[in-house]
DNA sequence: GACCGATGATCGGACGACCGAGTATCCTGG
DNA sequence: CCAGGATACTCGGTCGTCCGATCATCGGTC
């Protein structure tokens, strides 16, 4: 991280060292395949413009969230966790809803119970699992944490129109790409809505 | 990188241990947002979006290219190197070109180099700068590796129209987000700034 | 009740990207 | 001609993610 520049005003523009920018490196790839007659070059152009924009939105919302001593990745378990009813969850339903490795869990929730934000319970019936729950300083944290991240709207610098669309778009990509159901059980349980209920 | 699930075919399924995987996660997320009256709940849809959707065609791109031992950064640079008019270009080049930092680019050339797939050679007039080579070897892989990247059309799942649109909007976002112009002008303007804090 | 395939979490290792610093080298204004 | 700033690259350290493998536990089956 630590290219781009911050989209949002804010802050003072902090000096630091960045890429410099060239005007645009995407369409000058595109050319290029196109010129040479590639192959996939929409996919190409497509795939590469979606690295650069999550590049520079996640960017924007490190930087803002540093101070905070948060990452996003670790933003992002305080959320969930706060969201659960209990304030706790096993790190496997962590890893599900976050859609990241089993190991990224064990290592995000290190650093949050590093901080003191996270505690590591034991499940009461299940041995195996261990609960990740969130403290009072950890609701606070993600309390002040969320109005950064609104103020800097998250790192997107579209506007809510566009934003939506957006959405839509990368919804359906998500769809066709692979966020795939192993959902049958789940589903079924759940009312078959495809947004489903409160998990737990 | 291991989640998700690869959307395309080529490769039988490898029995890998996965995320496995909730309805939709990032739709619940927005519920809770919405519900508890959060900020930007548009804006927090559209990154997270962004984010997995990302996380999926990272996935899928590198999936395709580790068997032939590459990642898809260094496959960046192999191209980028493959399709200038000698074979070589400036590491700093290379870095406002792909828009990593620095140290990325010194990174991703050694492993190359190590590869035996670019070659380190002095700048003619600048002795400050390197210029990165590409080998023989390095071009006759880049394209094998592009064959496979077509293949897979560079994990992006969704049709051309769709990806067409796809690149129209986040071709906004980058202009609107930071993927700016040169920057002498911000940076003449910066030098009084306190030591960056940027707390906000 | 014992077996054996799933499941949950962790460890060690590898990558990619970043930041902060530090060393050369260029270049320009006085 | 030289000082001082800009530029090019590199090193050391952090972080997040993934993979492969390991260990404990669960749970269904025979």
């Amino acid at each position: 991280m630590g290219g781009g520049r911050r989209p949002f005003a804010a802050q003072p523009p902090p000096r630091r060292r960045e890429p410099t920018r060239q005007l645009d490196a995407l369409a000058e790839a595109r050319r290029q395949w196109e010129t040479r007659g590639l192959a996939e070059p929409v996919a190409m152009a497509a795939t590469t413009a979606l690295m650069r924009a999550q590049q520079l939105a996640s960017q924007a919302v490190e930087r803002a969230l540093r101070p905070l001593g948060l990452s996003f990745a670790r933003y992002e378990a305080l959320m969930l966790l706060s969201f659960s009813r209990t304030g706790s969850l096993p790190l496997s339903k962590v890893g599900e809803r976050l859609l990241v490795h089993p190991t990224s869990v064990t290592n995000t929730v290190d650093k949050l119970e590093q901080q003191g934000l996270v505690r590591r319970d034991r499940h009461p019936s299940d041995r195996r699992t261990t609960l990740a729950t969130i403290t009072p300083d950890g609701r606070a944290l993600a309390q002040r944490a969320t109005a950064v991240m609104g103020e800097v709207r998250f790192g997107m610098p579209l506007d809510d129109d566009d934003a939506e669309a957006l959405v839509t778009l990368l919804t359906r990509l998500r769809a066709a790409g692979g966020d795939a159901p192993d959902a049958h059980v789940l589903r079924s349980v759940v009312s078959g809505g495809p947004a489903a209920q409160e998990v737990q």
